[in-house]
DNA sequence: TATCGACCGATACCTTCGGATGGGGGCGCC
DNA sequence: GGCGCCCCCATCCGAAGGTATCGGTCGATA
């Protein structure tokens, strides 16, 4: 089977396009050696560390990622780590090992959103599906946050009296309507207005209201 | 606090506004008392059944409802009507019960989207928790569904050649280039772009674009 | 001080939208 | 045949959207 990784690096300097990052965090060095070989052989590339701490000062990777996760850990717990992860990062989705198959554990890491929840001993290939699961969603996860990245932005260069005009715009405010709304002048809303839509790249009404919902900007009830 | 309930019940004969209802399955009876007046006791209509098949033949209430599951039940397994319920009616969120702890089988419930999954025995306070954030998304769940229906039903109401050019307007393509991409005069455009408005019940473009969205209608590439 | 950007405004012109009015052809159903 | 519905088209009109050109105030910043 051919290297993924080697093709990348012949070719790009981006490291876009580089497989899948899998983390593997667990303390018991047998563990890390036996799943860096398996993640190693399914075409990923396998990144260990030992404790939480050692992770959390890993760089993120650009591309898609997940991070298989042992729940005892020495230093901080896996749930914790968890939850340090999930708000910052949903492109990396956490597969759970532990030795200890505990209910209520199980269902505080997977009402967390955890991909699987898996008692050692496991089936490799249940783990290398799981793995598969949670890359597909990390892929998933980014090129949704691409999208909004670029809309964000978007919004962003938006001054305060544009954000204002745009709200009222998606909620289907006649330019009229704004302006009485505003205290200013029609012509001046259609300014603004046209200001918005070259900011925000959108050629037409649907495309703002899309963008804005994308944004999930609140619509005016009075629209 | 006025009780809003009471207010509807005075002058609709609906039964929206019952309590909520709270299914028990479970095969022991002394479950199915003790938990009849824990959960009438908060507030809410017990239904109590002792098997799958006999939950099965009953009537979905209009309210909210959700469903205490005995994972082993005599003649179908809890995560088999999981699977029958939770495609059906997602208005329904399952809290499991169980006597056995098996991880496996919680990761399974919880990724199908069950709220919790509780091993007995299991504090009171916890179960009365999880049914109030199962009714919680079930009342949610319904709201969700029911602004969603009048939605459907209007778009069902429209025939095929307004179904086209709503799919377009909401593209944001002009009623001139509509009539140009289906062959037909910009007029006529106009006249089926002003019946979409009045049966989709739509007062301004982004509104109709919103319906879609929630429709979620493919949008046209070249929009 | 000078410059820049945000914000406001006007006049003019064109396009687009929306509806009213009035009409024709086809198709299925009672 | 009559009826209703769908689909099509035309002219006319007012309202709304969009752009361009011009000009003004204000505050922050170099």
């Amino acid at each position: 089977m051919l290297d993924p990784q080697r093709n990348a690096a012949n070719t790009a300097r981006t490291d876009a396009d580089e497989p899948p990052v899998v983390f593997v965090v667990d303390d018991d060095v047998s563990v890390r050696e036996s799943l860096e070989l398996l993640i190693g052989h399914a075409g990923w590339q396998p990144r260990l560390l030992e404790s939480a701490q050692a992770f959390l000062q890993q760089d993120k990777p650009r591309g898609p990622s997940c991070l298989v996760l042992d729940v005892n850990l020495p230093d901080l717990n896996g749930l914790d780590l968890q939850a340090c992860i999930g708000t910052a990062r949903p492109d990396m989705p956490i597969i759970f090992i532990t030795g200890f198959g505990d209910v209520p554990l199980t269902v505080r890491a997977m009402k967390a959103g955890a991909i699987e929840f898996l008692t050692k001993p496991f089936d490799d290939e249940v783990l290398l599906l799981a793995i598969a699961e949670a890359l597909e969603r990390s892929r998933a996860a980014l090129a949704h946050e691409a999208g909004l990245a670029a809309v964000r932005d978007a919004y962003g260069s938006l001054t305060p009296r544009e954000r204002e005009v745009l709200g009222m715009v998606v909620s289907g405010r006649l330019n009229k309507q704004i302006a009485a709304d505003l205290g200013i002048s029609e012509i001046t809303v259609k300014a603004h207005r046209g200001k918005v839509m070259r900011k925000m790249r959108a050629r037409t009404l649907p495309d703002l209201v899309q963008m804005a919902a994308q944004l999930s900007l609140p619509s005016v009830p009075g629209g």
